[in-house]
DNA sequence: TATTTATATAGACAGTACGTACAATCAATC
DNA sequence: GATTGATTGTACGTACTGTCTATATAAATA
């Protein structure tokens, strides 16, 4: 009755592997136009070469295989990587330029997908929260971000807090970057764009 | 075999009012949480208490009607009146001022119903491209600004137009308006946040 | 080596939705 | 009174989600 001791050991590789393949796979199929319409568990199965009911064994629904998909955006971005290099920096004026360069470099490397998924997340909330919650991480780099300008330069005003943090967390937003971007334009003109609207959210000179 | 002449005359009435009483179930409907889910055709057509096939009648398909329904947001808005007010300033900060507060308002009006419409244009690409067509309206109104403060106070430079250009349409756009009011803060707060912002995109001093 | 475990697969099912087709009803127009 | 067009009811084909069952396969244990 009592189950044996089972550990995946050797199996876990080929799990990484299916799962990296119908990631990839949903990634593809999101990525060209009208893709969100065809995006079902079965097309994505399909284009991955594996059975449709092995998608909901490894992601239980199809919420939950666009959660894994959001995810992966994230850590192929290397996201950590480039804040942390950002922070690093000792003048808060590089910070913020740094944050803003690697929110900025992280929409963009997934950009038509994040978008799609974000917008099933708008019309499915259960969704739209798993993904406010990933957002929430944003929120407080954006929090150390103004913490470190008020240490340095007093600036923003206490009062003004609260109003600066918001400016900065819409401007590092992806929708920010996104219609920005519009159609035509990439990382390099949009990028600066968005930290001299930051630096006058926060009441510094354009020029530091 | 020639069909006789008909004009509608007083029927046309009575099907308005029943365009009115769907757009408003669609608009209800997709208001509440989770409501985008729960937005089919048959749903829209048993709380307006009409038949399904009367929907596709009057709107074709869930396309048309979706573009029906943002159609009636800006309707509603009023925001021709808003707009044309903001353009009989003199003063071209004034102006400014007066589109950013328009729009907002605008926004805010239909805004969880805007917020769902937009996020069904991103996965249905022909519904977005309806959508992208009505949005090219506020680029000109952007455009007409920017003209107006380069005559008056000779900035943005010329060489600064599209830049500026492109980040007032952003600032004034849907997204902007809704990461910025996030789940509590309103109309009062979040314009002048967006003026702020707006100002620093064209280069003038942030208290003119 | 034999057994157990977990993944992957295949097929069937109920429930829901979209869009179309066809016929019928009804009220306003001619 | 005949015609036109809006509205309705019913049915159909297609497609998707999520769940269930049974089976095959390969790795991990004993």
């Amino acid at each position: 009755m009592s189950p044996r001791p089972y550990r995946l050991g050797r199996r876990q590789g080929a799990i990484e592997k299916t799962r990296k393949r119908v990631l990839r796979a949903a990634r593809d199929l999101l990525a060209v136009r009208g893709g969100a319409d065809r995006f079902s568990i079965d097309a994505v199965a399909r284009r991955a070469g594996v059975a449709r009911m092995t998608v909901y064994h490894q992601f239980g629904s199809r919420r939950g295989l666009l959660e894994a998909l959001f995810d992966s955006f994230a850590v192929d971005g290397g996201l950590p990587n480039l804040l942390a290099g950002a922070f690093q920096r000792p003048d808060p004026h590089d910070t913020l330029a740094g944050v803003i360069l690697a929110f900025a470099r992280f929409w963009e490397a997934g950009r038509t997908g994040i978008r799609r998924v974000r917008a099933l997340g708008v019309l499915d909330p259960e969704l739209g929260d798993a993904l406010d919650a990933r957002n929430q991480r944003r929120r407080e780099v954006v929090r150390a971000v103004v913490k470190r300008l008020t240490e340095r330069y007093g600036r923003p005003a206490p009062d003004e807090r609260a109003q600066v943090e918001e400016m900065l967390y819409t401007l590092t937003s992806f929708e920010t970057f996104d219609t920005l971007a519009g159609p035509k334009r990439g990382l390099e003109e949009v990028a600066p764009a968005i930290l001299q609207l930051a630096r006058a959210a926060t009441g510094l000179s354009p020029q530091a």
